[in-house]
DNA sequence: TGTTAACCGAGACGGTACGTCGTGTCTTACC
DNA sequence: GGTAAGACACGACGTACCGTCTCGGTTAACA
């Protein structure tokens, strides 16, 4: 009486395939455009049948997030250090502008761009993957946000009453508002001024 | 040299069809949710041909972007009169909170959520509906911030030299991006707790 | 408690959109195919509402029919004469071989063929359309055959019991069924052949 | 330098499928018309997927067309053995009159009357399907009298001169004609009478 | 000489079917 | 047992016409 739905072995799989299959989405997602991308296109493109894909994920979007975690992973590798830095200068404000800016250039950044924003809104609709799409890609990066601002905490230069997580949210959120929905233009002097904004408030001292 | 593509009579336009399509997409999209809603479900539902739908919009997003921007009108006209309305009660910080309370409270409302959802996760794949769905939708609201925030400016609240096209962002994004995205849960101590970082900044006085 | 589907008013008929009519149905015909044509279509090309086409018809079939006899006595009309004529040179023989080549020259004219075919085609599967298509262009040409072969038989050059309405079958219809299903060619040759057989026999003698 | 249009692998298609077609379109052809079948019908009565008539069929009639030449097969292979056979007792005229009487009987049975009026009156207008209907359907069976007749006229019951192919017509096509084309009624003493007429002529001894 | 009822053009409407595309499942043959 | 290939049932797409229906605007017979 066993389950008669075959549970793939890991250990058999093709790995090129895979590889292939990776390849072919982001490329069709980049060329073409998420919507208009699809499992079959994906097999085509990848020489895959399309069981191959069915086998291992669960849905366009599952292979286009695990195409897009294994890309930022095989950037790392290539840059050769630790996939997640942050810069600690002592200057916080300094640092904050640096790593926005960085964003800002990521952000126009093709190759990026057209998958991030289709997992983005695939993940607005589809909150299992939303989640997903949080836990493994956006949270490790606030993170560092966190990690930065509690060594600032500890320098005296963020208020200690301060919930890092929440604060990181006024210079990091407008600006993945703007481009995620569009509402403005970008800029580092955008950024910029979102800092000094958030740093300081906008209240008269 | 006129185009060829017979452009429909406007005046000819059936008022019972409109109303009866409005009501089909947006029911579906709040009992099916967006990607299972069709257009020929829609036409099924609202007792209507295929081609009456296509005749007047371009596409299952186009139709809901109107259904909702009718669904605020007759809510607004139903209501009040003014669409969009801003307290100024003289306490900057406390208006602010009662309305960012009210939006969390609207984010809650399913009526509300479903085709929100949806068109925002359209508008992050497609530019055009994208920047469609924040001038007529988001930015009229945003404008109200603006409003306010000069108000404050006036009365000395805020500093002059900050722009509040910007400012607004600090609490209003925030709020977006946790909801949109599912970063992290959303509650009237977080909106609080956002007006009152962005109004004074996280740095020490 | 009189019916209301109002029976048009003949005497208020416009005249020009029925000649209009008639020409764009017979044109498109020839030009796009019988099954191709369309009702809008003809209402497009002639510049008529679709409401005058379904007001005065009642299919496409019956548009065509109309338009094809129409066309018929308007050629009649213009040659001057009786519409319908069958020499009587006293050489059956030879009579029903002009006539014969004749018909093989209106099959192989295009103007005549496109609608003919149509109305054939549909009279095959739309019995009453095909009632109405043999009643109204067929019989009265097979009559002059029956005419002719009775004063053959005055002359003693048919036998007396034959029956002509069957004799005249004998060299038309195999005409007409090589045309109709291109079962095999046609030319004078073949039609003079048919009248020496039908004539004379197979048989030896 | 090979076609891209994929041609589909003939080994694996599903010969279930390919039944459970053809008994649709006969039954459907049989109940409602030709005109009224259509091939999303036949999928849905098939149970059958749209695309799987499409990827192996050109079009409604092509579907009807290998149906109806199916049934054919289907019948021959049931009864006897050969497909066709054509009586050869000695006597002409009386084999004749048999097959023809055979072929009053078969019009008039409306298992093969609706698919076989269907067929014919497409091909009149559709010069490429009918010259597949005569090659597959209808010149195989004429050939029968080709033959019978060369067999007469080996007897000396037939003229050597005479074409056989041209001769077979004298009694088929009048039959033929008065069936598509309700220029008649059709009888066993009407197809008596024509194989008369052909065999000895219609002049005067 | 207006009035008015019908025809007329135009084309929106609720429908049905078209032929195509993609889904997720299944089967086949190969490795 | 994983794989490339692709047939299959299914469902939706966007388009084309169907036949019905309104909507002004002519137009001809009657008041």
């Amino acid at each position: 009486m066993s389950a008669n739905q075959s549970v793939p072995d890991v250990t058999r799989r093709s790995e090129r395939s895979r590889r292939a299959i990776y390849d072919a989405a982001l490329a069709l997602v980049a060329e073409i455009g998420y919507p208009k991308t699809t499992i079959e296109g994906i097999a085509s493109r990848a020489g895959v049948g399309k069981q191959t894909i069915y086998r291992w994920w669960s849905s366009k979007a599952d292979v286009l997030l695990e195409a897009f975690l294994d890309l930022g992973e095989q950037a790392a590798e290539a840059a050769g250090q630790a996939p997640y830095t942050f810069p600690d200068t002592g200057d916080l404000a300094a640092d904050l502008k640096q790593v926005l800016r960085a964003t800002v250039d990521e952000m126009r950044d093709p190759a990026f761009e057209a998958p991030s924003r289709a997992l983005a809104a695939e993940g607005v609709v589809n909150e299992e993957l939303g989640r997903e799409f949080v836990a493994k890609l956006l949270e490790p990066q606030l993170q560092l946000y966190v990690d930065r601002l509690r060594s600032a905490q500890d320098a005296g230069d963020v208020r200690p009453d301060v919930d890092p997580r929440i604060a990181l949210e006024l210079f990091v959120s407008p600006l993945a508002q703007r481009w995620l929905q569009y509402t403005a233009p970008i800029s580092y002097e955008y950024t910029d001024t979102l800092v000094d904004y958030a740093l300081n408030g906008i209240a008269p001292r």
